[in-house]
DNA sequence: GTCTATAAAACGATAGAC
DNA sequence: GTCTATCGTTTTATAGAC
């Protein structure tokens, strides 16, 4: 009888998670390649064979992981900040002085838990590149939807929501390379607008 | 009689930049930490020694001399997009059409030349860090000073650029994981928005 | 079924031949 | 001054002990 189907087991599942939770976090912030398998498990506390039980594939099985599992925990984080019914303007100004707040917070260590990965790999791996992509266009739908919801139409709704995903990511970037809040700060203050500027124009 | 501080010099030089060119173009589609110096020095057609003949402090002393040599290669087409007199609004949506039409035509293959090394070193090399940082800084001088000369405000200005940058590496990030160039065109109409309402705040 | 000890290959770097 | 052959380390992956 096989239990490693799910990740709702009680004892044997908590491994996997924190071998998945430390390949996230330093996968997004040192990169895929130059991360070693040996430092995520040292980081997990996990024992070396546990990678190859929990994921026969490898370095890639578990960088495909990594990423689908960092994409469904920001997806939640997002709609957390765009509950249904909250105002979009609102929500995506907090959104931008959320990640500027986490930034400062650790350093300008915060790193989105896609980005890094997705440049790494997008023309090497064919694999771990779906996986990003998955990840960023869930991002986008939830954007869209809230969009759509407050007054927009459907073309206009994913237009803005990429708007604002490029502005965040961008604003990361370069948050994290001239280590400064500066860019986030800027980068809301834009997408705001954009938002805004969504909805006036689907109003009309 | 040292002939090595330039790199226009006319035989010795050639290896020196075919280094540098490789390394640019293989570090930002591959990763810094996913590329081996071997695979660079194939790439230049360079034999194995040359490398710590040109750079003494190896892979990151090339590193980092990569991250400028991209850096002012991008420059330099950045003011060709951005000649002085040419309408800025104009200049800026040419900007992100050139760059869709360069990741088609390269299989989306195209990438920045700094933004893939800078996530990975920003937290772990503050030597290349640094080398990232400049460059981006440079480009955004240049944005900056086209603004300026077309009548924002300094404070504005720097603004208007900061948000141009995050649009474009946030759009070539996007469409190289989701393999489509819409990304570029939805923000490129938003970047053209940003400059044009820029002016406007600063005509007022 | 869980983990440790080992193997084969690739890495960055260097010493020394030309 | 220019390049090749080699060194020691570290990498991913596996085979087999518990």
């Amino acid at each position: 009888m096989q239990v490693t189907t799910t990740t709702n087991g009680t004892e044997p599942a908590g491994t996997k998670v924190r071998l998945l939770e430390s390949a996230t976090d330093l996968f997004s912030r040192q990169g895929f390649g130059a991360t070693g398998i040996k430092a995520v498990l040292a980081a997990a506390e996990a024992p070396y064979g546990s990678l190859y039980h929990f994921f026969p594939g490898g370095k890639q099985e578990l960088g495909a992981a990594a990423l689908t599992y960092g994409g469904d925990r920001y997806r939640t984080i997002l709609e957390s900040i765009y509950p249904e019914g909250r105002d979009v303007v609102e929500a995506t100004t907090d959104s931008f002085e959320r990640a500027a707040q986490l930034l400062e917070g650790t350093d300008f260590g915060y790193a989105c838990p896609i980005a890094t990965i997705a440049l790494e790999v997008a023309n090497s791996d064919e694999v771990m590149r779906e996986a990003a992509a998955d990840a960023f266009e869930s991002w986008l739908t939830v954007l869209k939807q809230r969009f759509v919801e407050a007054g927009m139409t459907d073309e206009r709704a994913r237009e803005v929501a990429i708007e604002t995903f490029c502005l965040i990511e961008g604003g990361v970037l370069l948050a994290r390379t001239i280590r400064s809040a500066e860019p986030m700060h800027t980068a809301g203050r834009a997408a705001s607008a954009l938002v805004a500027a969504g909805l006036a124009d689907s109003a009309g």
